[in-house]
DNA sequence: GCCATCTTGTGATCCAGGTCACATTCGAGG
DNA sequence: CCTCGAATGTGACCTGGATCACAAGATGGC
């Protein structure tokens, strides 16, 4: 079997083995048949745009493995990261519930599977299938709780410091725990931690550098070591 | 017939004129009937507050009449406005169909009427009447598209100047056009509209000033008239 | 009509962090 | 192993807006 850009494509749901709670694609399995039906399952490159901001909405991609990355930028051409979206996750959801334009630009950050379902269809199956419009229903709640996240973080920080510290943080819940710390993986350049927490590059390198020094957290290459994670924690309840 | 805090309590959903496209109660029939039969009507005074950020859900609360102003705030007091719910919205919602804790706090701006419904009568109405259940994912997709609109605000204005104008042509598109410019009800204080946009409200008071005296917009008294809307347009696309 | 309280207006001060300008280091590809 | 572009580290400078501290209106409760 080929396999482009070096993964594996799953093709039929109801075999894969990745469906596990909170993840779109964990239906019974008449829905998930009916979901089979219309999706469109296909890999992508690192760097690929499945979509940008302002265009009409074709319709949802479900993340079946890889991660993608959620932004918007002003005219200017400031960068802004909502979310980095994991595998289960469903992305255009609210332009494609709505019918507005996406609001977001979605580009993959590592080689990704992605199925794919038109808009028409993925309509007329959540109107069919009440549990997989719950589930719709959940993730679009899911996704206004991490926004509200981001806006409370840009909202009511007292400075840069505070906003990574909340970042960190939040990343944390999904890092191992090692004698040292909690040892977490994250693939992004100062730059694209700055888009996210909507500062300057040179700013996040000095606060790490920083938070290297206070020995509240280290970031090699891509691991980051939460060293003293209440430390951290003292930071935001100032 | 007794009529608490000054308004009308309509009872009976079915016979209620206020339903129109975009409210969640515009629903066929059959479901308005099944949702009348869940549903608490009654009327709210000003300053009510409907719930917390941190509460258990317990349930959703449906806009019938009146403003709800939904905030949250930080350990020291700063407060971040997220949006002003008005007839039709529905409150709660993601909290409620996620089970996690409300991540807002809903306050009456004004006297109101509104419906509550348990959650878990929410949730099996949900589940049986996919009509609503889709109504509820527009609903819960239009508070995501609002709250990007305040992330793009927070995180990629470069002066609250830029902010200010992004709010007042916001407000602009539900405001009556007149001669003199188009003219909008806002019952804000300037201690609020600091809130909305992250910012002090010596600044706002400040910005309002710059705006006046540049004939761009003007706040008299609770009415915004804004006299060069190209000109607040041509602030954001610096 | 009058006080108490909430809002708005304005000046003065100060500093976090944006921006620019480099130096240095890293890492992938040939 | 070398090279080149990308990523990181760091200094210097400057400014928008937060904050404090009042003055002056506006409002409404009695």
């Amino acid at each position: 079997m080929s396999t482009p850009y070096g993964i594996q494509i799953t093709e039929d749901c109801l075999l894969c083995k990745l469906r596990q709670s909170g993840y779109f694609c964990n239906l019974p399995p008449a829905s998930l048949q009916e979901l089979d039906k219309v999706k469109y399952a296909s890999a992508y490159p690192q760097g690929a745009v499945l979509f940008v901001e302002g265009q009409a909405p074709r319709g949802v991609y479900m993340i079946c493995g890889g991660r993608v990355k959620l932004s918007t930028t002003s005219r200017d051409g400031k960068t802004l990261i909502l979310r980095i979206a994991q595998a289960g996750e469903v992305l255009g959801l609210h332009a494609t519930v709505s019918g507005k334009p996406y609001e977001l630009t979605a580009e993959a950050l590592q080689p990704c599977q992605l199925d794919f379902i038109r808009r028409d269809d993925f309509l007329r199956f959540l109107q069919n299938h009440a549990d997989a419009c719950l589930n719709a229903a959940q993730h679009l709640s899911k996704n206004c709780q991490s926004a509200y996240e981001m806006i409370r973080s840009l909202g009511l920080s007292h400075s840069v410091a505070e906003k990574l510290a909340r970042l960190l943080l939040e990343w944390s819940s999904d890092g191992d725990a090692t004698k040292e710390g909690i040892r977490i993986k994250v693939s992004l350049t100062h730059e694209e931690i700055a888009q996210l927490i909507g500062t300057s590059r040179e700013t996040v390198t000095r606060v790490l550098g920083e938070f290297r020094q206070k020995k509240l957290a280290q970031l090699r290459g891509s691991t980051l070591v939460i060293l003293d994670k209440p430390g951290l924690e003292r930071m935001i309840d100032t």
